[in-house]
DNA sequence: CAAGATTGATACGTCAATCTTC
DNA sequence: GAAGATTGACGTATCAATCTTG
């Protein structure tokens, strides 16, 4: 039997460890997920994609960053975009210093939207999760969450727009 | 301006809390699936379905039973255990006390495959999550995200089966 | 009628291929 | 040719509805 303790299976603190983000993530997740979609209409997702935009100067971003920040994929967020732009909370808009880059622009309904939904999110977030830890709970786990991500890339260029 | 502590906005912990959650379960998530798809053919949760049968008494487990493990819906179960079924790595049987019930049950084809896969799978676990945190890291985030979610269900009735 | 399981419809996300611009 | 973005094909997860048994 197992002397070792980098043997042929995870130590029950690994797997511990393992499991329980995986459940977490997928509770919290989902009950938030369902909320949000029945009381706002939005998913998570498009609820962060409204979140970047009107923290990002201009209230606009590259696909490719905005993909970044919300955890998909390129293609992903094309399909999400078109979605959005369809209910008429975003737009997008060409880069004039290069024409292979696109924006997605919050629009004012998306502001608005945003606006709207913003409370059911905090408090479906602080209900879920964040209600349920410390102060200090919330530090480590950003803490040590962050070890397993690398750090955070920084935001860069913004291109040249008219306004 | 804000004031109070439980104002309109997440404060800069929780933020930071949620958003690394979301980020680590992503990023994790993506490479070691992606691994495990390329080296082993199995998906993240068709691997979790393999060891929750392995692990269980009999080598099987009531689908309703399975789905909560795996973190799925009995739907969504229902669809990867016909998949894996299609692979010969389990098959189903009916429940002599409860003809409503079905079981899946780990074949040899599959207790086979999960032993070639679980090498793969100890090895990305660590290498992308467990062993870039201390044990004591380990403990305190199994701690903290145990709180997300709940006490664990204490896993139930065997049902009578011949063998 | 409630619980266990499955199926149909549908929504969403991904990879690989493509198009355009640098 | 590489980067930014989109599209087509595909896999898979979910809800609601259904079927069967308790």
């Amino acid at each position: 039997v197992d002397v070792t303790s980098k043997s042929r299976h995870l130590s029950e603190t690994e797997l511990a460890a393992w499991r329980a983000l995986l459940r977490a993530h997928a509770t919290v997740t989902r009950v938030l997920g369902a909320e949000m979609e029945a009381e706002c209409g939005l998913s998570l997702a498009a609820y962060d994609v409204l979140v970047q935009l009107a923290e990002a100067p201009q209230r606009r971003l590259r696909m490719t960053e905005l993909a970044e920040g919300v955890l998909l994929s390129r293609s992903g967020l094309t399909r999400l975009v078109d979605r959005l732009a369809g209910e008429g909370l975003l737009t997008r808009a060409s880069c004039s210093s290069d024409a292979r880059g696109t924006f997605a622009v919050l629009s004012a309904r998306g502001l608005q939207k945003l606006r709207s939904c913003s409370g059911m999110h905090l408090r479906g977030v602080r209900e879920h999760a964040t209600g349920k830890l410390t102060v200090a709970e919330q530090r480590s786990l950003a803490a040590i969450l962050g070890k397993l991500v690398g750090p955070e890339p920084e935001s860069a260029r913004a291109c040249g727009v008219a306004g």
